[in-house]
DNA sequence: TCAAAAAGTTTGATATTCGAACTATTTATA
DNA sequence: TATAAATAGTTCGAATATCAAACTTTTTGA
């Protein structure tokens, strides 16, 4: 098989074992897959707009109003009107939406940080060296992503709206 | 930043790079995301049973079987009840199945092959490397949960129907 | 000033998703 | 060997997800 190929069936490995893994995980949370995605980019991101959730998750922004609803219903997330802009909404999760997140047991990586640790520091770097190498084949270093079981993120300053 | 977080880094962006990619090729397929994932799932393994695709795609059966009720309605995917266990149920691409995910040449994955190609035979190996032994780390955390059909298991042999 | 653009919601339609109950078949065991 | 338990799949009902199109409100640009 062409190496190509070999690296293109590798990614969709990784994809579908990532899948797997949210799946769980939002199970164990009591939220649907979609919910527990658009918790996850509101807890890396802080407030966001509803439109940049929508984007953010490459839906159209009519789900992400649903999903919303949904989740403002159960006192996860709220919505607040922008000063500045008056057609925006800026969401926010909610301290219990936080604590849900927060609690989200992300075991799968904790497996996957110990495994990695254990491996021989050549190692680590090539798999980090190949990893960079596929991301910036995809295109996709100018995606924002941060390590879910990195709680330190949780206290990341609020995003300044100024810009907006 | 650890290894281990630059890792899980990489990863997230390569699945966040895949979602987006997905949605647009499922878009133009005319498939639903999920219809399309079983699709390429069908393609790259060949005949399977609808339990199979299920734990593939991390769906329950029922799930699966309402995918795959619309696929068949479509005449892209055909079922035949097995012959040896006459309570499984063989799903399989039909021509106009392979026909639409082959005429799904996603654009982005020909830059991603073209730009592959356009590198060093020792970077590609390194890739792959990379990519195999992240594979392999996110299959080892998820053997415990489903210890029998795993996703993506490295070497698994060509399917023989015959065992079934 | 006012038409177009932008942000978000609502509506209506189809699809996804699950758990639970069900049928048919196979396997295990007493 | 009889039969209880396990396995494979479907059906059903209910909650959600998902989109396109139409709509409201607000901002922007000419």
């Amino acid at each position: 098989m062409e190496n190509s190929q070999k690296a293109l069936v590798l990614l969709r490995k990784i994809i579908r074992s990532a899948d797997v893994q949210n799946k769980e995980i939002s199970r164990r949370t009591g939220l649907t897959l979609s919910q527990f995605l658009l918790m996850q980019t509101l807890r890396e991101e802080g407030q966001m707009t509803t439109g940049e959730l929508a984007k953010s998750l490459a839906l159209t922004q009519a789900t992400v109003t649903s999903i919303l609803d949904r989740l403002e219903k159960k006192a996860l997330i709220a919505r607040e009107r922008g000063e500045v802009d008056k057609r925006k909404v800026w969401i926010s999760l909610t301290d219990a939406g936080l604590e849900l997140m927060k609690g989200a047991p992300t075991t799968q990586q904790e497996v996957f940080v110990r495994d990695f640790e254990d491996m021989q520091p050549w190692e680590q770097s090539m798999m980090v060296a190949g990893l960079e190498r596929a991301v910036y084949l995809l295109n996709a270093e100018h995606l924002d992503a941060s390590p879910v079981l990195d709680i330190g993120q949780l206290d990341r300053p609020p995003r300044t709206d100024a810009g907006k």
